[in-house]
RNA sequence: GCCCCGGUAGCUCAGCUGGAUAGAGCAGCGGACUUCUAAUCCGCAGGUCGCAGGUUCGAAUCCUGCCCGGGGUGCCA
């Protein structure tokens, strides 16, 4: 990638390699990162402590001499450079070299923060995958928003990338829908260990001769009305799968896809016959014990239907799988790794992220959802209570690895005081500096003459380049780190800056040659990537808010 | 027992592939509205980064042990 932060790196780099001389090919990459503190410089690096060692001499001395180089290399970029503390060093970097980057960002347009994927790949994000045994939980609203910012990053990044949900419209859970629904049909309470939810009263009405026909048929019917309510609660919350994959239909056809994964693996010498039972050797891949592919009742487990799902997908063509799991699946995970090693096929091309649950919190007593017990909030409720924009962005502000509590009372007080209202709020205020300043033919003009600005910067208007800046870095991070939450926090940070940007300096008429013109572009480029970052995240990007404020 | 996730401000959480004085939102207190939209901004207060060792120039971050919370450890999915 180009840009005005690599080349400042690429000059460390080859400032690191002057310094060092033949002896220091193999050193440490020196980070550059952007200085805490004001009097810190713009950006500050370590790479003379890193290089210190090798040298043979003190780190500040190194530094000296880094310093010496980097002024060389940069020129008229640069105005100073400092030693400071243990060995950093710290670069203040010039007006001009601000426009430059200002005009950098500008001219990437909406491809700034983009690219990258090396190599590109095909991708296949399954995520929510939630049982079609009641309506989507809050819980899967987490899925989803996870599931589909990830693949907006995959894709921005520039993979090609697939969104699946695998439907587990077979086995025991399923059978035991049909059971509840037909015990509600008949009047009757639901069996032990059957789904005591109100919505299955809803299905006993809906699901013609609920209470005369078979089971496995009532049991299909009220699938298909959930699939129907999921369905429909994916759309609210903005996510569209390319892809609903029917666990049944593994098992359909003669050889099914389960029974040639299950030749595969006999093939393999990988499973075998005890109990009555087919086994799969997973303790000889790492497992504490073996797993049960086909139970002595000859039906085939979860896990024989999901190796056969791995397989499959992987006969798709995909480079890479990402499966999103919750948390009561992390056993799965070791075992499933066993079982794509038990078929020689690459484990690195599959990740299995975990994430972690969401609590329903009353009265401030922590209670996990449950689908079977009925004691769960659903998603449409969140929705309704604080909007598809707010549900996501709460959602997608904690990382995937941490447990989130949600008080759906609390959650609706708060509404008004969602930061995803903050960030869209700051989109909305550029877009009416925008149109105030004259609209689409001042902007334009103002875009051709920001980057032969010279007048001296203010340090808001310095601060929001810089913010700027580190975009393209956040969502590289974000998406190899499969962090969404990443952007989140970064579109909070945009939003401040420009905050303070906005107090700071009138745009608008402002005074000084060449000076509105600049500030223009700088909202402009502000504009560009909080609507970047939202889109990222699923959220929209208004171009004004009319909503007033809740009172609260 | 073993495996995974978490433990950071009163609350909810960022920061964790080592960097300088640990951040944000909410809650609290005190200020700012004839504005380029106040869903905003400014200031104040608030911390044994679970505990104890170790690694190093430097640890919230890495290693080891322990404590607490959640999850897993089904011929459920």
């Amino acid at each position: 990638m180009s840009g005005p932060l690599s080349e400042l790196r690429d000059a460390v780099v080859a400032a690191s390699g002057a310094v060092a001389g033949s002896d220091g090919a193999t050193a440490a990459v020196p980070t550059l990162e952007r200085s805490k503190q004001a009097g810190f410089g713009d950006y500050a690096t370590n790479a003379a402590m890193l290089l210190a060692p090798k040298a043979g001499a003190a780190p500040r001395e190194v530094a000296g001499r880094l310093a010496e180089e980097l002024a060389q290399r940069l020129g008229p970029a640069l105005e100073r450079v400092e030693v400071a503390g243990p060995g950093f060093l710290n670069l203040f970097l010039s007006d001009v070299w601000y426009v430059g980057a200002l005009a950098h960002v500008l001219s990437a347009g909406d491809a700034f923060g983009g690219g990258g994927a090396e190599p590109a790949e095909r991708i296949d994000v399954e995520f929510v995958s939630a049982n079609p045994t009641g309506p989507m939980t809050a819980a899967g609203g987490r899925h989803a928003a996870y599931g589909d910012s990830l693949a907006r990053l995959l894709e921005f990044s520039g993979h090609d990338v697939t969104r699946e949900y695998y439907i587990n419209d077979i086995g025991g859970q399923v059978r035991r829908l049909g059971e509840s629904i037909q015990a509600r049909a008949r009047g009757e309470d639901v069996p032990e260990g059957g789904y005591e939810g109100d919505y299955v009263r809803e299905l006993a009405e809906q699901v013609p001769n609920a209470s005369g026909d078979d089971v496995a048929v009532v049991a299909e019917r009220g699938v298909e009305l959930v699939l129907g309510w999921i369905r429909a609660s994916m759309r609210r919350i903005g996510v569209e799968f390319d892809v609903w994959f029917s666990e049944g239909s593994l098992h359909a056809g003669e050889p099914s896809a389960v029974q040639r994964a299950f030749e595969q693996l006999a093939a393999r010498g990988e499973s075998y016959r005890s109990e009555g039972a087919l086994w799969l050797r997973t303790s000889t891949h790492g497992q504490p014990k073996d797993e049960v592919l086909e139970r002595s009742t000859g039906e085939p487990s979860y896990f024989a239907s999901d190796i056969a799902y791995h397989l499959d997908k992987l006969a798709r063509g995909f480079d890479r799988l990402i499966d999103v799991w919750g948390a009561d699946h992390h056993g799965h995970v070791a075992r499933m790794h066993a079982a794509l090693e038990a078929l020689g096929a690459s484990t690195d091309a599959v990740e299995l992220i975990i994430m972690q649950f969401v609590n329903l919190v009353e009265r401030g007593e922590r209670a996990s959802m449950s689908k079977r017990r009925g004691d769960f909030v659903r998603l449409d409720d969140l929705i309704d209570h604080i909007g598809a924009d707010a549900a996501r962005f709460f959602m997608l502000q904690r990382s995937h690895d941490t447990t989130v509590d949600l008080d759906l009372d609390l959650a609706r007080e708060q509404t008004s005081e969602n930061p995803v209202y903050y960030v869209q709020y700051a989109h909305a205020r550029i877009a009416s500096i925008l149109r105030k300043a004259g609209g689409g033919p001042r902007v334009q003009e103002a875009l051709e003459e920001a980057a032969g600005f010279r007048g001296a910067l203010q340090p808001a208007e310095r601060a929001l380049v810089k913010k700027l800046l580190a975009f393209p870095d956040e969502v590289a991070e974000a998406t190899e780190r499969r962090a969404p939450h990443r952007i989140a926090a970064y579109a909070l940070e945009l939003a401040q800056t420009f905050s303070a940007f906005y107090r700071d300096c009138q745009v608008v008429g402002a005074e000084g040659a060449g000076t509105e013109s600049l500030r223009l572009a700088l909202s402009v480029a502000t504009k560009r990537t909080t609507a970047r970052a939202l889109h990222l995240l699923g959220v929209g990007a208004p171009e004004q808010m009319t909503r007033e404020p809740q009172a609260s």
